[in-house]
DNA sequence: TCGATTTCTTAATCTACATTAAGCTCGGAA
DNA sequence: TTCCGAGCTTAATGTAGATTAAGAAATCGA
C-alpha cells in the first residue's frame, strides 16, 4: 500500500469522502522526510504543520526550565503528530519534534486544513473524533501519572507500545513514563529477575 | 443573562447561529442541577449528557485501586464537563462527577449532540474547537505534572483557578495538584510565612 | 578503523513527598 | 446546645524515586 492509499484509509475508518474528494485531500498533502535525530519542528517556532507518520518513528518532547526532557508522545506510522498550542495558535510553541529513526510524513499545512474544513466538512468531524480520541488518552495518562507507581507505568507502556519497546531509546521511555533513565534501568532489572 | 443566553454567548465566540438554529439548539437542552456533594454521574456508569454549568461548580474525579480520589477537572459556569471516555464509546466509566455547591447545568444527550452534527453541521466545528482546547490544556497540565514541583504547581493552579480557591476545598485541590493534603497544608503555611 | 560521544547500568546517598497519628475547628443534625 | 463527623493542621517517621558518580557498552564521526 502506498503513502497516499495509508493515510486514505486511516481517514475512511471515520468518514466517507467521494473520490473527487479524495483526491483533492491527498493533493494538498505534503511528503516530508526526516533522518535519524533529525528535528523538523524546534520549540519557538510556530508549528505550521499536522504530521501524518507513514513510515519510521517520530517524538514530540519539551525541555524543562532544568534542562530535562519530557517526552510527550511517540508518533508510530498511521498517527498524527503536531505541537498543538503551536498549530492551533499559531503562536512559537515549546515543543520539538524529532525522528527516533529516517521517518516519512505526509504533512498537512495549517492553511489546508482550514480549507479542507470549508470545502469538505466531513474533515470537520474527521478532525474533532481523532482529537477527542487523543483527549481521552492524555487524560487517562495523567491519571496514570497521579495514581500508579512508575513500575505499573512502564508496563502500561510496554502493551501500549509493544511494537516501539525496541525501537525507543530506554532514555526516552524513561521521559515518557516521567523517572530517570537510572531508575528505568534499576525496574527492568527487577522485573527480569524478581518476577 | 439568563441561562440559555450564557450558552449560546458561549458558542458565540466560536460559530455562527441563526435565529431559527440557535432555537433548535436551545430547545435540545434539558436543565439539570444539583444540590452541594450531590453526583450526577458516578464510575459504573455510562455517560450519556455533556453538562454546560450556569451557575455553582462540578468537579469529575475518579478513586484508583486504593481508593484515593483524583480530580481530573473542576467545571466553574461557562465550563462544559463529562466523562469523555464514556460519552464517546458509550461504556461505563470511571468518573464521578459532583457538585461542590448547589448547582445548575444545561444537559446536552449524546443523541442530540449527534443530531445536531447531522442537521447543523457548525457544531461539529464548535465541538471541535472545544476539545482541542481542552487537549492543549490537558497536555499542559501533563507537562507540568512531570516538570513542575507541588508547589509550583500549586500556584499555577492559584492563578489558573484564581476565582475558586475559596469554593474549592484545599482537599479537592491537593488531589487536582498531586499531593496528600497535608502536604498542601504544609506548603501553604510556608508560602505564608516564609515568601 | 578507531577515538569520542552518547547511552546504559550499577550503586551509594539524598530528598520531596507519603504515611501515620494526633489534636483542632467548624458546620450541620437532633 | 451539644455532639459528631469531616476537613484542616502539625509533626514524626518512612519510602519511591532523584541525584551523583563512575565504569561498561553501544554508536558515531572522520
Amino acid at each position: 500500500m502506498d503513502n497516499k492509499s495509508l493515510i486514505l484509509n486511516n481517514i475512511g475508518k471515520w468518514i466517507n469522502l467521494t473520490e473527487a474528494e479524495a483526491d483533492h485531500f491527498t493533493s494538498l498533502l505534503k511528503p516530508v522526510t526526516a533522518k535519524r535525530k533529525e528535528l523538523i519542528l524546534e520549540a519557538g517556532e510556530i508549528c505550521r504543520y499536522s504530521y501524518f507518520v507513514t513510515s519510521g518513528c517520530l517524538r514530540g518532547y519539551t525541555i524543562d526550565a532544568n534542562g530535562f526532557e519530557h517526552v510527550l508522545n511517540f508518533a508510530a506510522p498511521n498517527w498524527w503528530i503536531a505541537d498543538m498550542y503551536s498549530l492551533l495558535s499559531q503562536r512559537p510553541g515549546n515543543t520539538y519534534i524529532q525522528a527516533l529513526e529516517p521517518t516519512s510524513t505526509l504533512a498537512l499545512s495549517k492553511d489546508a486544513q482550514e480549507r479542507l474544513y470549508r470545502e469538505i466538512p466531513a474533515f470537520e468531524r474527521f478532525f474533532r473524533i481523532i482529537t477527542e480520541n487523543s483527549l481521552v488518552s492524555f487524560q487517562q495518562r495523567l491519571l496514570d501519572n497521579l495514581s500508579l507507581t512508575a513500575e505499573e507505568r512502564y508496563q502500561n507502556f510496554c502493551k501500549r507500545y509493544a511494537g516501539l519497546t525496541d525501537s525507543i531509546p530506554a532514555k526516552q521511555v524513561a521521559s515518557y513514563i516521567g523517572v530517570t533513565p537510572e531508575f528505568l534501568s534499576k525496574m527492568k532489572h527487577k522485573l527480569l529477575y524478581k518476577k
